[in-house]
DNA sequence: CGTCATTTTGAGGTATTTCAACGAAGGTGG
DNA sequence: CCACCTTCGTTGAAATACCTCAAAATGACG
């Protein structure tokens, strides 16, 4: 488990300015486990001893937690490069699952731990991880008290376009996700979502080539949305 | 005591009690400002640079963005033993500014970063605390998605409560904050909380001493529409 | 290519928002 | 010390936007 994979390793925790020394990327290497999983498969389940924190390589992933009735609540869209797991020590109080062939490093929390203990600087790129999740989330706080459907999708439509868009250089935005789990993340009902994504094509702002493929066409427009906070 | 094992780290995130030890405590006081500040004054600003971390040791902090026509997102309330300015390592996005009466620590974020380089017991502290701070913004999350004001409103006080518990014995629980605040928080127009709070009462499930003062007076039927997810 | 899940569209019900006004509380200045 | 003023909290009524229920159309996957 060298060469190819230790590199791709080194990416999925390089996001956002954070960059692994040979030897902290070895040192991970050491406890990790290189995992391989089909679409719709649960990682872990919520209320499940939470032994171990993951790394995603590609893919995508999704976070819920059970609410009453079959509806579920999203808490988390995960792509390459994010980590998942690490909020939830002790005991996960999500449930994760792969919305496609996703592949990802799998990291006992015992030995990451005592591997962050030694290696402060380490631990420091992990720390900003974290934080910048959370601000992350702070911003997923604003979306959601966005009043308007169609205000709301935008906005989620354009956090995901920015967190994919250093894999894609296309102006196609890649929505793994199905209309049920993004009205789970913003708070709306599917169809509600979906009246929404029509709103917007009918307005010229987007076109959905397929439900899980957009395309910004009037991105002068849409970001004047986006803003109208 | 030694260090932070990992089995104390589960321990230390699943009752969420950071402890300093004398010497860390030693020198994180040598970077450290004290600063009292009075109700209603504003810690820093958004769009400033972000140059500080603060730690409170008294008092009640909120944390906001602007949006438009006077309405603010709320991101989050802070009490005693709570850290904030970290997330927004470079340059802060939100607004913070003291509720009541409010002393704490200024931790320059240069000098802070050098200490946690230096010291991986201490930052892992840190680790810790900002650790649960993400895993409350996911039950935050859950809060969002309620459809029901009043259920919104009880999830809240909930939340509050278990925050401000360890203080004080009391079945009193302090909202230091205004409706406004409430409803910025929770996503909610001022007016609706203020309907969810007279029918929380006249449920008998909650008193209102006065409007930042509220007792639970039916425990177990106040816990039943909080889970009632 | 068939089957099942997903997505879309429609119509009505309902809860919250909005607009408006009043009452209460806290702070300030004369 | 009181009066004034600003902010905060509460209540009412109408409008809006979303949710729910239901069914058809589309898409995904074996």
């Amino acid at each position: 488990m060298r060469g190819l994979h230790a590199s791709s390793f080194l990416k999925s925790v390089a996001h956002h300015e954070i960059r692994l020394t040979d030897r902290q990327r070895v040192a991970l290497m050491q406890i990790a486990t290189r995992i391989v999983l089909p679409a719709r498969s649960v990682v872990y389940h919520q209320d499940s001893p939470g032994g171990s924190v993951y790394a995603i390589t590609s893919g995508a992933v999704k976070g819920f937690r059970d609410l009453r009735r079959g509806k579920h609540a999203v808490t988390a869209f995960l792509f390459a490069r994010d980590l998942f797991g690490l909020a939830e020590y002790g005991q996960y109080v999500n449930t994760t699952h792969t919305l496609s062939l996703t592949t990802m490093y799998r990291l006992p929390v015992m030995d990451l731990a005592h591997l962050l203990k030694h290696d402060a600087e380490l631990q420091f790129k992990f720390l900003v991880k974290i934080t910048h999740e959370l601000r992350e989330s702070q911003r997923r706080m604003v979306l959601m008290h966005r009043r308007d459907a169609t205000g709301r999708l935008a906005m989620f439509i354009s956090m995901m376009s920015q967190r994919l868009g250093s894999e894609t250089a296309h102006a196609e935005i890649w929505l793994p996700m199905t209309r049920a789990d993004i009205a789970g993340y913003i708070g709306l009902s599917t169809e509600s979502v979906s009246r929404a994504a029509t709103a917007l094509e009918r307005r010229g702002l987007v076109v959905f080539d397929t439900p899980h493929e957009v395309r910004i066409v009037d991105p002068s427009a849409f970001s004047r949305l986006v803003a109208a906070v």
